[in-house]
DNA sequence: CTGTTAGCGCCTTCAT
DNA sequence: ATGAAGGCGCTAACAG
């Protein structure tokens, strides 16, 4: 079913069908409405293709993302999507797994598929070779969670949160307070929440211990657990934060095999802010981040631009920064009377 | 950049740089190299609409799912997104929300948008309007968790691992057993799983209490915290069978809140096996389903009937029932021995 | 092995 | 307010 068809069936000629789907308001009411029936009856409907190649416009948007398994992305692009189809985009998400040699593939795909702009969530916007390609390539894009100012960025001020983390941590008598993170190189985003704890340690006027860096998911749950018990129990942190909500609940269940009771022996505190938190026993203690919004300004932002007269891209100065909340749950309490 | 400048640069026809990128082995490796190195050079890439406009095939699946906030479907689509990269196809991913409206808005919009075929997982498949304008328009779909003798589906044995999970149950002396379902006429899957419920406890001679149904998620927790105290503990469940693991990890929740232990009072079984289980306190005692396969498979039988001569649709016959497992957790244990 | 050419379906100036 | 016609970039016959 094409244009020509629904032309002909209606005695007008291509031009004034065209016009019914893109600028009603240019045709005669009656025409208008003779139009739309034949369309309906017939099932016609613009062929996106033959729009895009004429238009140049695929209205099609890329997101880029590390992967779906974390909860925290997942709601993110369901903000994405319902901002796209609010906005009249459809998404193409890639998952990138964390490495950095699959974001470029990823955004070299999003390109060649021809779509009008791109969000995107990378390990480090200083690093990424992926930005560089779309801005050679002239397609407007967002920052999701990335923090740069050279690009514009929809994103929480993790490094404040974290310290306020420490700060609210002191006041509940703790001092042995260490910080759990995945692999520090592979996100900007753990980096500025590591800054953050360094500060408000320093603040307190307390001594940071060593990060414990966990490598690897699947043994993420070991790993904690030996370091928990390899610490004699006056060295032993008094409480744990984590980087981000996924840890936080590795780390309670190292705490557990470990013989350690959260939050009485070792309290835990995550980042992010999953709805999933709420749910678990104990309900997780955590910097809570608008993921959904998150996700929605970004498209917000990108939609924007693309419909600013001269393809406009977004600045780095319109970058938003979204304001984060912190979530008492049952994960997190007072330090050991020992120590206050 | 286009065809046209890529073959003035190489000094051939728009033919042959065409054919470089498709079909390479009809081109003189002379040729072929030459060109390869101009089009590298200008950075050309054939424009997919052009390309689609043309061959009438967009290499783009779309994707109907109920939500991502549900691990279980965030996991899927992921293995649908590798097998899709893999199989040269990009994906279009829409979600409903469990509402069947949202349903045929999806699929409407995907069909507008010229996709190739369609992976789904809807409410009911003998309800889904939305399959039969699939049908209608002739584009091929694979139906992803449902189960259906009329459709080509990839699922898993609801009903028998259900009887199944009802059977280990009574093996550890379990009796009063309770069965946990979101809205039954939302979906298919906890309609079998329920049935699968029935016909376990009919098999052990017990009789089923009536189903616990939990119609909205944010109410979840508390509704069950009121089932399970409003009983006398002679009467309560000693154990409950979650027809999915967001519903078990609630039940959990719900048991803490209602002052009783888990498992020792009260046994919780659930359905699904995301991958999160594994981490939580107690770990999940699930049904596990191969969800990174399930939706592998929906797009490896998608994509052989696309590449199939004819644009053949995938059929019923051809359907799927991939093997499920059983993951032995903390969150189930021995009904108390008072019962057994 | 390579070139020429006719559309795929649509939007958009330019006339009328 | 409406119509006629060119061309977006590409592939697939067909010709050579």
């Amino acid at each position: 079913m094409n244009i020509q068809t629904v032309a002909e069936q209606a005695g007008v000629s291509v031009a004034t069908v065209s016009r019914v789907f893109n600028f009603p308001d240019k045709v005669a009411p009656a025409t208008r409405e003779l139009v739309e029936r034949i369309a309906k009856t017939l099932g016609y409907l613009p062929n996106a293709s033959a729009r895009t190649l004429r238009t140049q416009r695929s209205r099609v948007l890329g997101v880029v993302l590390p992967t779906l398994l974390n909860p925290t992305f997942a709601e993110c692009l369901q903000g994405i999507a319902e901002a796209a189809v609010a906005g009249g985009y459809a998404i193409v998400p890639v998952t990138t797994g964390y490495e950095l040699a699959a974001e470029q593939r990823a955004v070299a795909q999003l390109l060649a598929g021809g779509v009008d702009g791109v969000i995107l969530v990378v390990s480090n916007p200083s690093t990424a070779v992926a930005l560089e390609r779309l801005r050679a390539a002239a397609v407007p894009y967002v920052l999701a969670y990335n923090a740069h100012p050279a690009h514009p960025c929809v994103s929480v001020d993790s490094e404040g949160a974290s310290a306020e983390v420490v700060a609210h941590l002191v006041r509940l008598g703790h001092r042995r307070i260490a910080m759990v993170s995945g692999t520090l190189a592979a996100s900007d985003r753990a980096q500025q929440r590591y800054r953050g704890f360094l500060a408000g340690m320093a603040t307190a006027g307390l001594e940071a211990p060593p990060l414990i860096e966990v490598p690897f998911v699947e043994t993420a749950v070991a790993a904690l657990a030996r370091h928990l018990t390899a610490a004699s129990p006056s060295a032993r942190p008094t409480a744990l934060f984590c980087s981000n909500d996924l840890l936080a609940i590795r780390s309670i269940r190292a705490a557990h095999l470990s013989g350690l009771r959260v939050p009485q022996d070792v309290a835990v505190v995550g980042f992010d802010g999953i709805a999933l938190g709420e749910d678990l026993t104990p309900a997780l203690t955590t910097v809570t981040q608008p993921n959904h919004d998150i996700g929605r300004h970004s498209v917000d932002m990108l939609v924007r631009a693309l419909s600013g007269s001269g393809g406009g891209t977004p600045t780095a100065e319109s970058s938003l920064l979204l304001p984060h909340g912190f979530r008492e749950g049952e994960s997190c309490a007072a330090a050991p009377s020992s120590f206050s």
